[in-house]
DNA sequence: CGCGACGTTGATTTGCCTCAACGATTGTGG
DNA sequence: CCACAATCGTTGAGGCAAATCAACGTCGCG
């Protein structure tokens, strides 16, 4: 298993030294997640950030109705965790699921207090993609807030290339706020105007 | 001008020391805006982040049609700016603006650097304060995808007690995403279902 | 092979929007 | 302090985007 990929990635914020990037992997956790199993469940407390090394994952939760609404994605290099449950350490409705078979690396809350004490660059470091997070969520709230089905479907297309192609048509669905039959027409009645 | 608020609210999270505090407040611009006056506009680069003293402010942007989608309000003890404008140092599309006279203290993103440089704490602050708001978007994203407009409104009703009474009620349509007229017709059907 | 998940398509319904008209309220200048 | 305009909230008629429900074809996988 290679932790340069995170290394590499956390390099990009900020500068670490060989002592302090070897503390931080020490602080990690190695997990293999087979595809359709979970990384967290709906109820549970979440301990851990995670960190994408290969494969992907989706955040969602199921509303009243049984409907199932994604949060977020997290393909390779991306960090996720129950933002919510983790920072009340209370029980969350977040579903972490690994839509093929992923491999992450953890960092445990308790983990990422002692590396914020013992290498406070770290609060910058996810300072930084904290913000970056909120920028996309305010966008896509005003996205869902101005734009049409279509549109956002148009958007998404765009802002995701690489996974439109490697994920069901009704997790689009499920991400963009549409039912999956709406979705099939819109495709269809989009591909009729060229 | 009592700048003992905004101390107090960041003891919250940090410990700061009298020196620390006093650094900080030096790095602060006072600024009271008039009702309806903006405090930033679409197109501008947003180079401050404000902590709202007394009065309150809404961020919203203006969609292709015309119609406003409100981003956020920011009553005492708030902080708002545009995130992305502010990240990016790029133009933004969203507007500030005062809903009643407010009073400010904004820092710039120069002096916030130069704040992370001096006073490594503050790291620790923003990126506390980005984290709950980073929970409050996601939340209001999932109730978007998963709520009608009625329990939209209900919801707003009791996570905002303070300010519903207080502003226009097309703001209010505005940011739970229904044109006035519906959320009108909205409380008189629910009225009458007592 | 056969099952279950997925995508498609059609008929129907509904939540919300559009447009228009009309009081009520606010605020502003004379 | 009043008159007037402007903004706001309400109500109704009609329309459209998207949901619902149901049927059916397809594909990947055990």
């Amino acid at each position: 298993m290679d932790q340069s990929v995170i290394i590499n990635n956390i390099s990009k914020h900020i500068s670490l030294t060989k002592t302090e990037s070897d503390y931080f992997i020490s602080l990690l956790e190695f997990k293999k997640i087979k595809s359709k199993q979970f990384l967290l469940k709906a109820g549970e407390v979440c301990k851990h950030s995670s960190f994408v090394i290969s494969g992907c994952l989706r955040g969602y939760s199921i509303d009243k109705n049984g409907f199932e609404h994604i949060l977020n994605f997290a393909p390779q290099n991306w960090w996720i965790g129950d933002m919510y449950s983790m920072i009340n350490q209370t029980p969350g409705n977040l579903n972490i699921e690994a839509m093929v078979d992923t491999e992450v690396l953890m960092l445990s809350k308790i983990n990422q207090e002692k590396l914020y004490v013992k290498v406070p660059k770290f609060e910058r470091f996810f300072r930084i993609i904290t913000e970056k997070s909120l920028i996309a969520y305010q966008q896509r709230l005003m996205d869902n807030l101005s734009l049409t089905a279509q549109e956002r479907y148009l958007k998404f297309c765009t802002t995701y290339p690489t996974i439109i192609n490697s994920i069901p048509q009704k997790q689009v669905a499920a991400y963009i706020g549409v039912t999956p039959e709406f979705l099939s027409k819109l495709k269809a009645k989009y591909l009729k105007g060229h």
